[in-house]
DNA sequence: ACCGGTCAAGAGCAGTGCTCTCTTTTTCTT
DNA sequence: AAGAAAAAGAGAGCACTGCTCTTGACCGGT
């Protein structure tokens, strides 16, 4: 019988969620690095070599969080973004930068672990790689969208991407459909932009420089959607 | 004498540069939380303890690699720059943007100690500032010498940047003098983008998507250029 | 009633950062 | 020049880590 067989199963699963929660937590507090097995065990009143029963490796345990992570990060981008009326692109984009941000201020830890130096000797399973794009293909939705709409409408005077950009550009189609390549282009730079901006301000790269993040970062934002070609 | 003391000042001196030389090379190849003292210590033929007569800490040698770091990241910047006539300021702000990636790309392991999360429990002490910013010297002068020469000519339709952006911009002024602040918010916005990128390339988050970063990335910082309001 | 698979427990290995003490070497002072 | 003081190396040791292996208990299906 299945039953029976989910008894053990359904506590094991539930000892395998118990860990990541404790082991989430250390990841808040202490970082990546300051994860430790023997710590999560102690805190569950279990013996550090039992918690292998259940992630083979300390790597195995990082790897669900990061999975985790992107989920929890593509979840609330998708959540901003379905809040806001299909047609208003703009504030779709906006939407979706102030999620990335919020989330990332919220869990700076997973934020680094994500998309941050990756774990030395680490390599992300493809496992991740699903995850790892929810938030982008939101966005590529939003960007297709918004061409399909003809409402994009790029500031003259830029490069046109070259023909040799073709190739990486049929690649990103995949999550931005049926855009040219000059959108893609355009889109790159905006995603690249967002990330960069909250990486920096994540990892202290402002250097006092930056104290009123928020409201610089809404206004930069704001440019990018009218590079991106969108009206402002 | 100067000269007696310094027979063991100099053994000093040099013993210090060879454990940073050896630790780099252990960053280079094992990442950051991958360096050891004590694998440094075996490597010099040296015992463990010895070390901290130099580094009481690991934090402290870490410390020492990353201004380190900074200082050569900001040299082969500086270099770049020096090799472009002054008034191409687009030719300058594309050499920047190169050697920032070749760096990155010849040392990824510094590239994620400097621009990465920050190593846990571990927070930058003021004497790597002045390090850190040395890039963004060479930047912000390439932004203000454009901007006096009057060639600066940012495309139309961009949001202007709200009043209270006004203390902020003050900040970055003393690295981008004398320009104003729609001027450092659309150099901010560049300066973002470019370590946005390289830090998506460094750090895999293209997923495979774009197998040809080098033509991507030349005409993204073009776009950047142009954004500016430098003539491309 | 038994038997096979699952699991916790514990000991143990090799490694880490760091501290303490002890000895040797070098430098400074008298 | 001799002795005091400072600096440096050696080694043992503490508390911690990831991980492995063996042992013994439990639990479900035949």
């Amino acid at each position: 019988m299945s039953s029976s067989r989910t008894a053990r199963e359904r506590v094991r699963a539930e000892l395998t969620r118990e860990i990541t929660d404790i082991a989430r937590g250390q990841l808040a507090t202490e970082g990546a690095t300051g994860l430790s097995l023997r710590a999560v065990a102690r805190e569950m009143g279990m013996v550090s070599s039992a918690i292998y029963r259940y992630f083979p490796s300390r790597d195995d345990l990082l790897t669900a969080l990061i999975i985790d992570g992107y989920n929890a990060l593509g979840e609330a981008v998708e959540r901003a973004d379905a809040a806001v009326p299909r047609e208003d692109h703009t504030g779709r984009w906006l939407a979706v930068c102030h999620a990335v941000r919020d989330w990332a201020l919220a869990h700076p830890h997973e934020y680094a672990l994500l998309y941050g130096s990756p774990v030395p000797g680490y390599k992300a399973p493809v496992d991740t790689v699903a995850a790892a794009i929810r938030d982008t293909v939101v966005y590529g939705r939003i960007v297709s969208d918004a061409h399909g709409a003809g409402v994009l409408n790029p500031p003259g005077g830029l490069p046109a991407p070259p023909a040799s950009f073709g190739d990486d550009a049929g690649r990103v189609r995949d999550v931005i459909p049926e855009v040219p390549d000059d959108v893609i282009s355009r889109a790159l730079l905006a995603w690249t932009g967002l990330f960069g901006w909250v990486s920096f301000e994540i990892f202290g790269q402002f250097n006092n420089a930056v104290l009123d993040p928020a409201t610089a970062f809404e206004h930069t934002m704001r440019c990018h959607a009218a590079l991106l070609g969108l009206p402002v």
